[in-house]
RNA sequence: UCUGGAGUAGCUCAAUGGUGGAGCGGGUGGCUGUUAACCACUAGGUUGGGGGUUCGAGUCCCUCCUCCAGAGCCA
């Protein structure tokens, strides 16, 4: 009999075929009992009714448990009262493991047990819901990205150096050449990337040794790093803000069933898709400050801030031309102002705060190389970051956007930890 | 690292300093359309570890451990 999946069957209404998956829930009534079967696609009640069946098969009932492993075959048939407007009526069942004790109940659990469960929890209803909205992001991405010229450049994870230089990495033996670090950031090696082939990105895990403790952080992420050549910053953030409204209207047609599974508000998530907001770091400041932040024009935002600026808009905001004190030593002057850098963060409405982070890059190499002295930066590590500047600079842009932030916001989760299979945070290695 | 909160049955939670309970899950039985089904019965405990106060500690005190939320840093 033909195998199909769940995602398929209103297909093969009037017709029989078998269905393989999991036990997602049981229940039994005397003469007949019901079963729902998850396979990765879908879930679907199945029914055994003492009349239809061997007594061997009905018998299963006694046997099975949340999670079994089984094959069904049966009629698939419309019915308003099943889930999801179909079932299967089973005429044979075949066991191809019981599943004893499974630890995960269908009710509320704790979030420490679950995430001592969690290659089990993967399976349950939300996160396979979370997951999937995971893998339309990520694939949506990268889709606007190939339909806008971009070229997948993979990007070195083990590097002899920080990236930026600020923040705590990871140290790796690396055989007689001393430490290596695992990479913060792919940016730097993009830049050499564009000089060969225009546009390029890398999308890969990225690492922060930050002791960072709050629902926003993981120690290893995914993140998406685009460059550009003969991008500046304006049509840098216009890149962006094109990448994002598209990911949001890719996840609006194509995650449906599972935003409503996770009692997303569509809503807000469709009004996002309009014209961001500009501010410059200076107006945001003014801003903030009326409504009574106490925040510095020589400062970063706060969290607080970033929920007090976007909570009385629909759209991200970019905020962008700020202090070069409180940015990266790569970032380019405003010509207009030299204490300025031509950098951007986007800040996602509804206090899923920042999504984005980018900059035109300084091409001047006698500007970029009196910034690393004022870092202090070794200088012989990065000759070939400088050799750009010396062999047909031209004026570039780039960004990163890090996915799990951008999915808890697209998927209205309050935690980053449940958008990746398995969150590394600063207490948490296993499973 | 700092500030606050929490640790009791497999899980989620109750219990005024005075006999540690319930729901879910497990087991047994019942029920022919269930929707996290329902009903009855049943098993299940070193109250995170150590020390102290008290006639008596899950409860009060000290200490350690673990976890959660927030801050800083960042995507």
């Amino acid at each position: 009999m033909q195998s199909v999946l769940v995602k398929d069957v209103q297909s093969y209404n009037g017709q029989e075929v078998s269905l393989r998956g999991w036990v997602y829930n049981l229940r039994s009534s005397g003469k007949i009992w019901f079963l729902l079967l998850r396979d990765g696609t879908g879930l679907i009640q199945g029914i055994v009714s003492r009349n239809d069946v061997t007594e061997e098969v009905f018998n299963q009932k006694d046997n099975l448990t949340q999670e079994s492993a089984i094959r069904i075959s049966g009629l698939i048939h419309e019915d308003k009262r099943a889930p999801g407007g179909y079932e299967i009526i089973i005429k044979e069942l075949h066991v191809y493991q019981v599943a004893k004790d499974y630890p995960i109940a269908l009710k509320e659990h704790g979030a420490e047990f679950l995430m001592d469960n969690r290659h089990l929890w993967l399976r349950s209803r939300k996160q396979w819901a979370l997951l999937r909205i995971r893998h339309t992001v990520y694939y949506a991405i990268t889709q606007y990205l190939n339909e806008n010229n971009f070229i997948r450049f993979d990007s070195p994870i083990l590097t002899p150096n920080a990236c930026e230089g600020t923040t705590t990495l990871f140290e790796v033996p690396y055989f007689d050449l001393g430490k290596a670090y695992l990479s913060q950031s792919g940016q730097l090696y993009l830049e050499t990337g564009i000089m060969s082939l225009g546009r390029v990105y890398d999308f890969g895990p990225v690492f922060r040794a930050e002791k960072s403790k709050t629902r926003k952080h993981l120690t290893e992420f995914w993140m998406m790093d685009a460059e550009a050549a003969f991008v500046e910053h304006e049509e840098n953030m216009r890149i962006q803000e094109g990448l994002i409204r598209f990911v949001i209207r890719k996840a609006l047609t194509e995650c449906k069933a599972e935003l409503e599974i996770l009692e997303r508000n569509v809503e807000q998530l469709e009004k996002a898709d309009a014209p961001f907001k500009i501010m410059t770091h200076r107006e945001a400041v003014e801003y903030l400050r009326s409504k009574g932040s106490s925040m510095t024009e020589t400062e970063d935002l706060g969290a607080q801030d970033e929920s007090l600026l976007t909570e009385s808009s629909d759209v991200p905001i970019f905020i962008e031309k700020w202090p070069k004190e409180i940015k990266a030593f790569y970032m380019k002057r405003d010509p207009q102002n030299p204490d300025i850098v031509l950098g951007d963060d986007l800040i996602a409405p509804e206090g899923y705060g920042e999504i984005i982070g980018g900059s035109q890059r300084e091409d001047d190499y006698d500007l970029l190389l009196q910034r690393m002295i004022g870092e202090k930066m070794p200088l012989a590590e990065y000759q070939w970051f400088l050799d750009l500047r010396k062999y047909g600079s031209v004026p570039h842009s780039g960004f990163g956007v890090g996915l799990e932030r951008l999915v808890t916001w697209i998927a209205g989760v309050p935690h980053i930890r449940e958008t990746i299979p398995f969150p590394r945070t600063i207490y948490r290695l296993r499973p």
